[in-house]
DNA sequence: TTTTAACACGAAAACGTTTTCGAAACATTC
DNA sequence: GAATGTTTCGAAAACGTTTTCGTGTTAAAA
């Protein structure tokens, strides 16, 4: 078991100095040929690479992102860091993964974690209590201290850094458009409590496509979910409050749902009362998830691109990191989204 | 914009050494309570935090660990990340995750970018086109220089290191066992070919079940895909495939399917034949996955707890770094994989 | 008063690089 | 032979820490 071999080590095996050995290996013409190919051959010989923590020391540059986002076992997540690794690695730099499990003060410990000199600059989703408290005093010191983070998905205007975002408005009010001309009278809407700011925006693009084509806002047809309960692992709970919004207004001919197990939760409950899908009830989801296209029937969806929006994060971060000419101009990139019509709809 | 406060920017201001500024925020009792005070005050007020890359340096340690995995977009592996991630933070270690995207090439060249100072030790999970390859030197040229590796899921005997598995054998054959235990008679396989390691091994699983229950082993009832084709972008072709399979012999009645994609389709094409399910045909299937919790009717899984494979690959990887008592002892930790029972079996 | 002990602090080395600058050694020009 | 130029290399600083060891100052003991 031998240790790495280091620039003293060669100087010393090879009686020059570590100048010497250093600037033979990045072939300067300060060094004679003679030399160059003596200290060349012999690093190649005990395979030398440079310490990557000595440059980031001498260079004050890790060539690291860290991405700190809320839950990795995720669909959407698992492509956004996709997304960022693959661009990530083009460009050189490593990828750090902080998960914030939702949580703010594990949002905070991971952001300490690596500020002090681990990473070059944050790739961001805030996490749902993060967007309750509405404390952004960490993200504020870390830029101040000339970090530079962009945030992603879950965004929010208190915080001034680039941002990447799917356009949650208008996707939602394409799919919930999209019912209307299915001839969908009565759209019903399943999203979540408004503090986050994505469900809150599809919940808006819905309210407009309804206004754009005359519809009548019936309160009925709106059910809100507190996503702070895990319905994933408390699915009996999720059908029963989809059923009793069924059960509320027999004439629903539409559904959109903000969100994947909603909506695949809502296909389930309809079928069980004997809705067929589409022709009684059509139903959009909004996601990038996995689920839709392997259910039966399988699911349209508003798709947001995870992986693109991962890639667009990492360009913007490494851009800003790659000019040092440092202005403080900070830009909002806005993914189209896409409504991928599967079985659901007609 | 400030940038980060170091030790000697303090020390200037104080008008003390950079020694004393050190000692004092450590709490030497080599320091006078006065300066200690003056100093611990100073180094508040301006948030000074050590600097993690000069500690790594002069440590010779980075308390940062590197996971290796051939794809990140996928339940196993991102539970697997997510418990390993949840052991690292707890001992006070960072994660860099590197995609290999099932390339030999991009996992050489994730461990060479990782291996020259910027990690302590590694996590793994070889991708298809290195067990295809059966090309291990990098695994140990980096373990000859000192830095331990815990490969997890995908291993091989090849590489002397830490392990940590499922019981693939175990498992398959218990999946089988209860269908056999059900009455199924002819029972189908649906299984990869056999270079990658879990395959064959839950292959074999198979095939013991059936011998310990003395029944004959019908090779037109066992369907090898060629895993190197991506059928999640090519449904139609699995389901082909399948399809010829219940074409080839209408008497199965039972179907175990080594992965998650498997087996969903086996039941989507059985449904679309008019079988029953579990009436007419009972199916298990082998993952972590989330597909086989949603889907219609649900699929009775082989789980394999990847979390845990996470944490424990984790915390063998942290125990080996801190015990430097370099012993060579290698040990495979073998995690039991659980049967769940869902709709698709009785 | 001298010796010894305790206390408080600083200088310097080390981790592994890169780079600036100075200086030998040799060659060229007048 | 002196002045100048070129080639080749090494010393040292810097990045930000921690730690060992030495030292000056003061208090206690002889």
């Amino acid at each position: 078991m031998k240790r790495k071999v280091t620039l003293k080590q060669i100087a010393k095996e090879l009686d020059v100095s570590i100048s010497t050995v250093s600037k033979a290996l990045r072939n300067s013409v300060e060094i004679s040929e003679d030399t160059k190919q003596k200290v060349q051959a012999f690093a190649k010989l005990y395979n030398y690479k440079p310490n990557n923590i000595a440059l980031s020391l001498k260079n004050r540059k890790t060539n690291t992102i860290g991405i700190i986002i809320p839950e990795i076992v995720h669909h959407f997540f698992s492509k956004v860091i996709r997304g960022v690794e693959l661009v990530a690695n083009q460009r050189g730099y490593n990828v750090i993964v902080g998960l914030s499990n939702e949580s703010f003060d594990k949002e905070v410990i991971n952001m300490d974690m690596l500020a002090n000199g681990s990473i070059d600059g944050f790739i961001i989703s805030l996490s749902k209590e993060t967007l309750q408290l509405q404390d952004y005093h960490h993200f504020n010191e870390t830029i101040n201290q000339g970090m530079p983070i962009v945030m992603f998905d879950r965004v929010v205007n208190e915080i001034q850094c680039d941002k990447v975002i799917v356009d949650d408005f208008e996707g939602a009010k394409n799919a919930v458009e999209k019912l209307i001309q299915n001839n969908c009278e009565n759209i019903a809407l399943i999203t979540t409590k408004d503090y986050v700011s994505v469900g809150r925006l599809r919940t808006q693009g819905y309210l407009e496509a309804l206004k754009n084509h005359n519809k009548d806002l019936k309160s009925e047809l709106i059910l809100k979910l507190d996503d702070n309960i895990d319905y994933e692992d408390n699915l009996d709970a999720l059908e029963n409050e989809i059923e009793s919004l069924f059960k509320s207004s027999k004439e629903i001919d539409g559904i959109f749902a903000v969100n994947e197990l909603y909506a695949l939760t809502a296909m389930r409950v309809a079928t069980r009362l004997n809705y067929k899908i589409p022709d009684d009830i059509q139903v959009i989801g909004f996601t990038d998830g996995v689920l839709s296209k392997h259910a039966t029937p399988s699911l349209s969806t508003v798709s947001q691109h995870a992986q693109l929006m991962g890639e667009k994060a990492a360009a913007l971060l490494i851009d800003k990191l790659e000019n040092d000419e440092d202005e403080e101009s900070f830009q909002t990139q806005i993914i189209a989204s896409e409504l991928v019509e599967r079985e659901s709809t007609m």
